[in-house]
DNA sequence: AAAATTATGTAACCCTTGTTACACTTGTTA
DNA sequence: TAACAAGTGTAACAAGGGTTACATAATTTT
């Protein structure tokens, strides 16, 4: 496990660092699907992720849904660093897009590599700092954006994280994580594709180009 | 000074970290309307304030803005801590709300303290936290929210941010900061008045209860 | 005080999005 | 293979909110 640390990672965190993750952290692949974690669990270790990709999503009272951005290769989840932190409960659900390779590291070590690493300290930044702006990215789509140019956007998205570019998905999928109805996706995706911008299939879509 | 950076911090950074900040900053009183910095601006120093609000807007291309949300009293701008360290420009624009006093410090001493200081980290972390909590309560208003209870929402932040209570606003503001139209505000804000939510005069607002 | 400016009220209309309903197709199960 | 379930296409309609236009009220300027 060492080396795919090393391969991912090693351009990041020194040598000492690097050696004491890979002592505490425990090494997991985790299946498309899974369900990493849920609204208002309490999170007990921080995931770095080595492949695959998890997309973070909101969720509101009445169970309505909103796809808030992807985690890929390299990323942590900043939600997780402040929930360690505050010991408050995770205001988002992850749940794994494509199968996944991640180190878990115990929480405790946390504010322990804060103060003698300045690598750590520069990659949790550094990681806020990217959350931040994808926030700030969903929010300029749900604000800015009619339906047509967000779902556009989302299959780019979808694309660029899924490997082979097949964006495997239902249009009531879609619908869920856009926080739409499933007619009105139809009906956008129909357009785009006369478009000439996708193509339609049963259960999946490619893009154009 | 001190005495004021004591009153509002002092409970939070030792006593080191309090002389330190007093030597290195420099106090501000800013007017309501000042603008802190624009979208593509660098940033220099980072605030810490004391009182007063800011508000932080987002902005695309158009020129059409949304308030994402306000700092108060105990706050630091998160994107002033990215803009920093990773020497980018500022994804936002901040405007004084309330009159505000704040501290100035040179960025330079950020990493210096995060190093040295394990209460400058956690207020760091806390800031980033409380940041990207309030950015996640911004898209569940307006991916979840109706433009009725958005605005009753705005309203009542305003009001909290105010000192005084009262929403000192013409219609056409509103409209820019929730982005959407002057006769649009007009005609829920009469609504809202019709179901003995608010009080409307001219160039103010106030709540009723 | 007349004129100009700014703020608000409101009607009429249109477009986007959401809803309901149902047909058709493809894949799965009995 | 018949029955069922799941996914998609589409029409018709409703609702929310954006646009245009104009009237009136309050305030400031000349």
């Amino acid at each position: 496990m060492i080396q795919e640390l090393k391969n991912n990672y090693g351009h990041l965190f020194e040598n000492d660092l690097l050696t004491e993750i890979n002592q505490v952290g425990t090494f997991k692949e985790v299946p498309e699907g899974f369900k990493m974690i849920n609204i208002g669990e309490y999170v007990k270790s921080m995931p770095l992720l080595i492949s695959g990709a998890i997309k973070i999503l909101r969720e509101d009272n009445d169970g309505d849904e909103l796809l808030l951005y992807f985690l890929e290769k390299g990323d942590t989840c900043a939600m997780t660093l402040t929930c360690c932190l505050g010991q408050t409960k995770s205001e988002i659900k992850a749940i794994v897009e494509t199968d996944a390779k991640l180190i878990m590291i115990p929480i405790q070590k946390m504010e322990e590599w804060s103060a003698k690493y300045k690598s750590w300290r520069n990659f949790v930044f550094e990681s806020y700092h990217n959350r931040l702006n994808e926030m700030l990215d969903t929010i300029d789509s749900i604000a800015f954006l009619k339906m047509d140019e967000r779902l556009l956007k989302y299959l780019n998205e979808k694309a660029r994280v899924s490997e082979d570019g097949i964006i495997k998905n239902t249009h009531q999928e879609i619908a869920y994580e856009l926080h739409t109805s499933r007619v009105v996706i139809s009906r956008l995706l129909k357009k785009l594709e006369n478009l000439g911008e996708i193509k339609l299939h049963r259960n999946y879509i490619t893009l154009v180009k």
